[in-house]
DNA sequence: GTGTAGAAATACAGTACTGTACCTTATGTT
DNA sequence: AACATAAGGTACAGTACTGTATTTCTACAC
């Protein structure tokens, strides 16, 4: 039995663990399954699961979106708006300086915000899924990538070094967050001078790499 | 229709594709479900669907395996058989010299063989959903992280910048699977002197990186 | 109070899969 | 010929989902 309902009307329907009655919008649903998302990969999202989550039954989630295709193309869109967009807003830069450039990309990374490595991990898995989002995946490494290699460039080296080391600074990006690699500030502080030197090279010295303002907790440099 | 049949008992059942009725080992499935763990993730490793590729029912399936968590099990001997035992093989070894111990452990990689990048890809995945295989994923990243390391150490680098270019090393192999990229040999060729410089850095001139005999179709240096 | 729209429940139909118990067929051995 | 064994088939029971159609509840507007 249920325990008190509320004499006339009652403002709690029944008994939603928390506060006051705050019903479910399209964007909570979108959250929670981002979530599921970032931990357990797309073939974890299930409406079922999540309703379950939301004690409510599915019948609700057909309220706010069409199909489960409709959840999976909101959850593509919240990756590029997070993931992507940064990246596809310095595709036009003209007239850079290597090293602000290169510090500029690399901090898109260390702020992780908004860029979600999670989320980025994920939509990596989901692609090998998917003909078409592999094709938008790899297109989105092509441009990272890229970019880094113009910040090279601008440093002075050559093309093919500009090359590879772009794609050492990316490689290396990328694997440290499959690992979902964890280390103390203190350890990473530490280790900071030595990253940038190995990265970048004999060219350059300091290269101006400030630390996150506010947000020494995350990024690795 | 088949040709030949022979004239008594027929040796072959019905149709099965392939050559001489050649039945189904227990190997086969591991096999197959292997591919499929590779290409899709162990999501997609479903006795059903191994069932129809191989055009038997899944009552077969049962005879060779006890559940779909015995595959699971053989799959993960299997990974450590070929991705994790080369590496372990390497741990007690003492008195090395770094460029050949480098060498040694980057072969591992690049010969590709018995080495398979996919099948730690997919083990990888994998592991975000097992705590205890996520921990056990973690420990060979350790161990392999550290062998990179201990050659550093020997090729005279500092504690602290073997730490960190080992890092650099294995991430950003990582990194490469994970974007499963692929280049044409005669571009890695041009760009293979490159990585070894900015890779392994100021103190090392020539580190007798050779190519793989026989393989120079695979790996990256 | 009545109406309305947002939010959720209910009921139903169907698919894709795991697992289990038991049966059949082909083949090789003695 | 009788038998054992390896491989596979059949049938059933159950779970975990997706999707759809319809109905109920609740807050708020008037």
């Amino acid at each position: 039995m249920k325990t008190e309902r509320s004499t006339a009307r009652s403002p709690e329907k029944r008994d939603r663990g928390g506060a006051q009655r705050q019903t479910l919008s399209r964007e909570a649903w979108l959250a929670a399954a981002r979530k599921v998302l970032e931990k357990r990969g797309i073939a974890e999202v299930k409406i079922d699961r999540l309703a379950r989550h939301f004690k409510v039954t599915r019948g609700s989630f057909y309220f706010h979106f069409s199909s489960l295709k409709d959840l999976h193309n909101e959850l593509l869109e919240e990756w590029r708006r997070i993931n992507c967009a940064p990246f596809e807003a310095m595709r036009h830069e003209t007239d850079i300086d290597g090293p602000k450039f290169f510090s500029k990309i690399v901090h898109v990374w260390v702020d992780e915000n908004p860029f979600s490595p999670l989320l980025d991990l994920a939509v990596r898995d989901w692609s090998r899924a998917s003909r078409a989002l592999s094709k938008e995946v790899a297109a989105m490494d092509d441009l990272r990538i890229s970019l880094l290699e113009r910040s090279f460039l601008a440093m002075g080296y050559s093309a093919d070094e500009s090359v590879v080391r772009a794609r050492i600074t990316y490689f290396h990006q990328i694997g440290y967050y499959a690992l979902s690699f964890k280390e103390d500030p203190a350890q990473r502080r530490r280790y900071r001078p030595i990253y940038v030197k190995a990265l970048l090279g004999p060219l350059v010295e300091e290269p101006g790499l400030r630390e996150a303002p506010g947000n020494e907790a995350t990024g690795r440099f």
